[in-house]
DNA sequence: CCTGCTACCTGATGGC
DNA sequence: TGCCATCAGGTAGCAG
């Protein structure tokens, strides 16, 4: 389900558990996490080693270990989860009545770390370094980086014809943005998100970034109060509908200018906007 | 190179 | 209640 504020908010949380804990064993308990590599090479790959640091990129979730590093990615529903020890992962994942799903987990000194998804569209995998892994190594710049600047954002809009929306959601131009903030960012900016991207004005991209900044942060500030909850295994982000503005809302009264929301059809997925504030 | 479409999976929801 | 269609916050892979 996540974007980039939700990954970042995970990351934050993730780390004061794992930083500088060695894995002691990978269980495998659904191998398609690891697809197309083989569960048995990440769990031989990682095994033994430590993890040094906890980063991101974009949505990808970095395990920065003693050498290489495992990536993370949640796609539409992953999540994690957390186990206090060994014997409570054990008999809680997968099993009896009130099974907990968990496709792969990590087992530390502290804990075991589980990767979950029901779906099984989610991944994790090994890597010797960043660039063998193809969709990190072709991420552009990550909208929460200092380096996304106005100036940046503009020079990318104008080297593109695609519609704004189609632009936005393109993770080797901007990384982190998804089909939820894309919209929102795009009703902050009142631009109609059939708009080709090469047209825009210089101060129709400064809104732009602005609108994305924006977003991000408040989703993000969202995201961390109260903090992810890897404990509990329902948990998820809270009050983010509440932030929303066009998102989900069609048919309901536009926040601006109250005309009703409309749901368009961009690139086989739904796009949330006012057809009467964006332009 | 760029763009557009489908596949990948499972579960929730709403209409009949 | 059951059944079917549709929808879901993402990306890889492939054809043109």
């Amino acid at each position: 389900m996540p974007e980039l504020p939700e990954v970042e908010a995970v990351v934050r949380t993730l780390g004061p558990l794992v930083q500088n804990r060695r894995i002691r064993f990978v269980h495998v308990l659904h191998p398609i996490a690891t697809k197309p590599q083989a569960a048995s090479h990440l769990a031989r790959f990682a095994q033994g080693r430590r993890i040094r640091t906890v980063g991101r990129k974009g949505k990808y979730v970095l395990l920065h270990l003693d050498s290489g590093l495992l990536t993370m990615h949640f796609r539409l529903d992953g999540q994690l989860l957390w186990f206090s020890n060994a014997k409570e992962f054990l008999e809680r994942a997968n099993q009896g009545e009130n099974a907990v799903h968990v496709d792969l987990a990590l087992e530390f000194g502290n804990g075991v770390l589980g990767f979950a998804d029901r779906r099984h569209f989610g991944r994790v995998h090994a890597w010797e370094s960043g660039e063998e892994c193809p969709g990190l190594a072709a991420l552009g710049v990550d909208a929460l980086s200092p380096d996304f600047t106005a100036s940046r954002l503009r020079k990318l809009l104008a080297a593109s014809k695609r519609p704004l929306k189609e632009f936005l959601l393109d993770q080797t131009r901007v990384a982190g943005i998804g089909n939820i903030y894309s919209c929102e960012a795009l009703w902050h900016a009142q631009l109609d998100p059939r708009r080709r991207a090469n047209r825009l004005k210089p101060r129709e991209a400064l809104r732009l970034h602005k609108a994305i900044v924006s977003v991000l942060g408040r989703v993000l500030e969202c995201c961390l109060h109260p903090a992810p909850d890897f404990r509990d295994p329902a948990w998820w982000f809270q009050g983010l509908e509440t932030i929303l503005r066009a998102y989900g809302r069609e048919g309901k009264p536009c926040h601006r200018c109250a005309a009703p929301i409309r749901r368009i059809a961009q690139g086989s997925r739904s796009t949330y906007c006012c057809a009467r504030c964006q332009k």
